[in-house]
DNA sequence: GTCTATAGTATGATAGAC
DNA sequence: GTCTATCATACTATAGAC
């Protein structure tokens, strides 16, 4: 294993467990077994290497995604539930490029959004626009009763439950191992999520 | 006002829009208008002025809400979006601390929860730990169908999706505006919200 | 490519004068 | 209570020897 894959499997690791500001090169670099500056070498600075931890799982999930959502057609009728079950799959493909793959990339997905890093959100719609047009559409197939604009409000919301969970998924796994007597491994969250999500999409308006 | 109260509204503006520990104590003392020193003299520590910020919203917000909760007593049969108009009356009631009391309360609880700030869980939990379990019972009573895991994933569920949509409020609204032409005050968010939710917490679990 | 050493900057906390 | 000055410690990034 090369010296640039070792900093991005450590940097995988530590930005999914703590955060991308509150990991620093130090920890990564430690971690990895590597010389501090050798990240600077490879990759020219931090931001850089946050970019390159993201893209490996975004080039991969994303693609994987559109054609899952493109098998669709096969279906006369969709439901919300057969839009995000769409993700499974793909989700868990991601167990080719880590064992803890799938949670790590919905962890940093979290970190990238609820973190001020706008140069990460703007990356990953750019380079991913179309895919997200894609699931607008499908949501909108399965709920024709929903305005657009409602639609666009509970798919915030659901942006919102999932960033959310994810970000506080390993203090929520220990309280309901706690108080719950309940192990919950982090990709089986979206197992939790789902019925969640298409339940509050499908509601019905305000009254 | 005392130098004290102006560290905490300060220290409450800048937490919520950046996290507790993306916020330097002298960002915090340069907004108040106060001396470095002063922090560590009237609180002590960093960590004992993010306590206090968040205790003054949750000493107010929790007791209010064991009392909304209570009142259901008079009503026959419960349902979950009952429940969470409950918490309509003890969220703006936070106007009193500040205007922004509502919106800042729930960017604080976010930051609270995803930041690992094990302490300030704790701290919730101890001090509140009836009302959340109040809280849980009223929901298990709407949805006995579900158990009480299920029920403490979805509770957190619905909890992201609150802090997102309030975090993300002004941006929402005014892409709303403009694609939709659809007028939405900031305080009726939770109009759209509560029938998401309610929607999200009723859906039949995993299957 | 890899290392040491360090520059340059920011942080939380504190001692001590007033 | 409030201030200045500063300590001790982290951080990212880089220059330069090998």
């Amino acid at each position: 294993m090369t010296t640039k894959d070792k900093i991005v499997n450590a940097a995988e690791a530590l930005f999914a467990e703590h955060g991308f500001e509150q990991t620093s090169l130090r920890q990564i670099t430690s971690e990895a077994g590597v010389n501090l500056a050798s990240v600077n070498y490879h990759f020219g600075s931090k931001k850089a290497l946050i970019q390159a931890v993201m893209a490996r799982y975004l080039s991969r999930f994303m693609p994987a995604l559109a054609r899952q959502l493109q098998s669709l057609e096969n279906y006369q009728q969709v439901t919300s539930r057969a839009v995000f079950d769409c993700f499974r799959q793909p989700l868990m493909a991601l167990t080719d490029v880590s064992r803890q793959g799938p949670a790590n990339f919905l962890r940093l997905l979290g970190f990238a959004y609820s973190e001020i890093q706008g140069h990460l959100r703007k990356y990953t719609m750019t380079e991913f626009g179309t895919v997200i047009e894609q699931l607008l559409q499908w949501l909108h197939r399965a709920n024709p009763q929903l305005s657009d604009a409602e639609l666009f409000w509970r798919l915030h919301f659901i942006l919102g439950a999932t960033v959310f969970a994810q970000v506080s998924s390993q203090a929520l796994i220990e309280i309901a191992a706690a108080d719950f007597d309940e192990q919950v491994d982090p990709e089986h969250i979206i197992d939790k999520l789902i019925p969640f999500i298409a339940g509050g999409l499908d509601s019905s308006a305000a009254g």
